[in-house]
Formats: C-alpha cells, sequence, structure tokens
DNA sequence: TTGACAGGTGACCATGGGTCATTTACATCT
DNA sequence: AGATGTAAATGACCCATGGTCACCTGTCAA
C-alpha cells in the first residue's frame, strides 16, 4: 500500500490535515467515540496508522481540534444570528433560545464533541494544546458575550459570559441524556418511561429560556389603575 | 494468594459486592475514571480480577452499581431537606437552589460518577441492568418531583420532573466543567482565563436559582398605589 | 471422611493506542 | 537525466487493559 502524494508544502500538510479531521467528524456521526479506531480513521484516509501521528498527538487531540474547528464556526454563526435577531420584545428569551437550540442541532458533530471535551478530550494532550484551546475559546466567549448582551438588553454586565458558560453545561448533559446507548434507547422505549425522555432541541430551549428568563431583572406587571 | 473466606450465603456474597463498591467508590475519590483499572480495584480487594466478574459483568456495571448506590441516598437525602424546608417565601428558588446545591457537594462519588452515566457506563452494560437501572431512576424522580413541588408551590404540574431533568444536566456539565484534568487546570489557573473557571456549587447554586425562577408563573408586582 | 458444588484464581487472549526503524517520494543540485 | 539529501509515510511491533476460562480449593452435606 502506498500514498497517492507526499505533503510536501505547508499547505499541503494543512490540506491533509483538515482531511483528517473531515473523516473524523464524519465518522463521529456514525458510531460513538469510543468505537472509533485509529487504525480505521487512518484506513478511510487511505493512510497508515503512523501517519495520523504526524499531524495529531494522540486520538483525544485529534477530536479536540475537531471541536476547535466546529466551535469556532458555530460561534461565528451564533453571531450573526443573535445580531439579526430584533432585540428588546417581551419575549426575548424565548426568541433568544429558540435561536441558540436551532443553531445547535444543525451541527451535530459539534454537540457530539462537546460531551467528550472535558472527560475525554482534554485528558489526553498536553499544555500547549490545552492553551491554544482555551485561549481561543476565551476570545470567542468575549465576542459572543457581547452577542448575548445584544439580543438581551436586560442583562446584568458579566452575565453575558455566564449565560454562556451555563449553556454550555446544559448543552453537555443534555445532550448526553437525548442521545442514549442502543440499549439504552431499547429500555426507554417503554411507554412508562416516558418522563425519563429528553427530546435535545425542545429542551435546551425550554430550560435556557427559563433560565435566561430567571436572570432577567424581573418583568414588573403595572397592575390595571 | 489466597482468598480468606469465600462467599458462600447470599448475605455474605452481598456484602462482599458491597465491599468492591466501596473500594471502586473510595479510588475515584483518588483518580479518574479511565485511570482505575480492574486490577487495581481487586488487588485493594484482595481479590483475583477474575472474581470481580462474578459480580459485575463489566466495569462498566460495576461503576453503574455503584452509581445507583449513591443516587439512590442522595434521593433521599433531598426529600428529607426539602421536606424540612419551610416553602413558600418570596426566595424559595434561592432556597431551593442552595439546599440542592449543598446536597450535591456533600456527595463527591456522585458527582463524580454522574457525567459517566451516559458517555461511559451506560455503553457497555446489557438491557436487564439498564431496565433495571431505569426503573429505579423512574421511581426516585418520581418522589423527588413531589419533593419539589413541595418546596416550589408555584410550579405547574409537571415541571416537577422537569427541574429533576435539567438539574440533572445542569450537574453533568458543570460538574465537568468545575473539574478539569490537571493539564488544563494549569492553564486555567492563568489570571486571564479566570472568566473560564467554574466553581461547582456556586455556579449550580446560580443557574439552577435562575431556571427555577424562570418556571415559576410571573412575581406580579404590585405597583405601589 | 469424603464427594461435589460453587467461589476463587491467574495465565491467557483480543483489542486498540502509540512508537520507531526503515522505506521511499520528491525537490534540488550537478 | 541521474545522484543525493530530506522528511513524509509506513506497518510491524510494544504494551496496557478489559475480559475469559480451565483449573484449583474451601465449605458443607451426607
Amino acid at each position: 500500500m502506498a500514498v497517492k502524494q507526499r505533503a510536501r508544502k505547508d499547505e499541503d500538510k494543512a490540506a491533509r490535515r483538515r482531511a483528517i479531521l473531515t473523516v473524523a467528524a464524519r465518522l463521529l456521526g456514525r458510531k460513538q467515540y469510543h468505537r472509533i479506531t485509529m487504525a480505521e480513521v487512518a484506513r478511510r484516509c487511505h493512510l497508515a496508522k503512523g501517519t495520523l501521528y504526524l499531524y495529531f498527538r494522540s486520538k483525544e487531540e485529534l477530536f479536540l481540534a475537531a471541536l476547535e474547528d466546529e466551535l469556532a464556526q458555530w460561534f461565528d454563526a451564533l453571531g450573526e444570528q443573535l445580531a439579526a435577531l430584533a432585540s428588546g420584545s417581551a419575549d426575548a428569551p424565548e426568541r433568544f433560545a429558540a435561536t441558540v437550540a436551532r443553531s445547535l442541532v444543525e451541527r451535530e458533530t459539534l454537540t457530539d464533541l462537546l460531551p467528550l471535551l472535558h472527560t475525554v478530550l482534554e485528558q489526553n494532550i498536553d499544555e500547549d494544546t490545552a492553551a491554544a484551546f482555551k485561549q481561543m475559546l476565551l476570545r470567542k466567549v468575549g465576542e459572543g458575550a457581547t452577542a448575548v448582551h445584544l439580543a438581551l438588553p436586560g442583562l446584568a454586565p458579566g452575565d453575558g459570559v455566564r449565560v454562556l458558560m451555563r449553556l454550555h453545561a446544559l448543552v453537555v448533559g443534555l445532550r448526553q441524556m437525548a442521545d442514549p446507548a442502543p440499549v439504552v434507547a431499547q429500555v426507554l422505549a417503554r411507554p412508562q418511561m416516558e418522563p425519563l425522555r429528553v427530546e435535545f432541541e425542545e429542551e435546551l430551549r425550554g430550560s435556557l429560556a427559563a433560565m435566561v428568563r430567571g436572570m432577567l431583572p424581573l418583568q414588573v406587571v403595572s397592575s390595571v389603575a
């Protein structure tokens, strides 16, 4: 087995790197992280296993890089979508939550990867990688917070970041609850298990809206004179 | 190496099972799930590795059993603590959230295990085990919801369960964010990373309070006549 | 005392992440 | 074109770890 072409120039290397990430992301759509082997990723790239390690120091670093891409794209998209949201109306929390939930549902790879971030991906990376990732995150969270404040004018300063952090927690938790392993899904399909079933978008929208509503200053309902 | 005593009677077997679970829980307090090996658990129990598999069908099933115990105990404790909460005052959401957060912080093993539930533990168990676990959960959630409604009288019917499900999501997400891997912790310790740091109890209390506030009917603030 | 049942054992297997000595494509120089 | 140096690519190999199973042995009933 031979490789078609070697990546000598930096742009070729970047392209190959991107190709690997694409394959990894596609594979993640079909099976759980744990069931994906580096050998399989390599095979689908028409590369040898060892070659993957020229581009990523570990399996975790590979998927963290994939997450990094997805995350950056999502933040950008979210910024635009929130800006397009005419803000200030009484149902601002609901519209905000709906927009956010929608934007996440459209990015399945992202919500597949997010739950792995702390438990798996960050467990086997070196400090440089971690620092670069958190740096990027910090920047994007800053931008994102501005967008949040734009969509939710009543929000107290500092609560923009807080909303994003809490959103992250909700996504991680809800996504896991909504996508159980096959065996568990079978059990949850029984009628009496209905209360334990979670539909991701709906539940994210509902919980985020409630949380934001609870963070906004009390709506003063003027009593009818 | 020989075992001191064999577990012949059912109660002896149950005791040994409990002993294994205790060892596993203690180990979990010291290192991440991924770093705990079945060989080590066995060694600390003064048993052979194979013996563990007489009591649990897989590593995942072992830790799921540990989680099951912790969860049942927590639900019971929560029920009592919520019942003791004089309800109905204006700051009900805050007091509710504080009580819940406190009860979880006191059970580190539980909050260590919860983030593993969907991503890891439920990935390698058979249907019977899954069914038993979900059955238990369903029962406890039912009881718990009653306790929630007791502490938050304004809550709409059905929202008691919803609060618990969303609480679960928050715990899973926040606990992971609050306990990063050592390498990541080092990065987050840098001053400029402050916005990305999360203190579990504080953040859980805050986000849960906000969410509950947002789920309660609008507080009508009577304007001064 | 003895037979047999069942709890216990640890050598062994399979899998999968990660390594590294070796191979070889390709740019460059003559 | 042919020779040469480089570094990209390879895959056989290493080893850690979850899980198995043929065998051993403590315990109890007869």
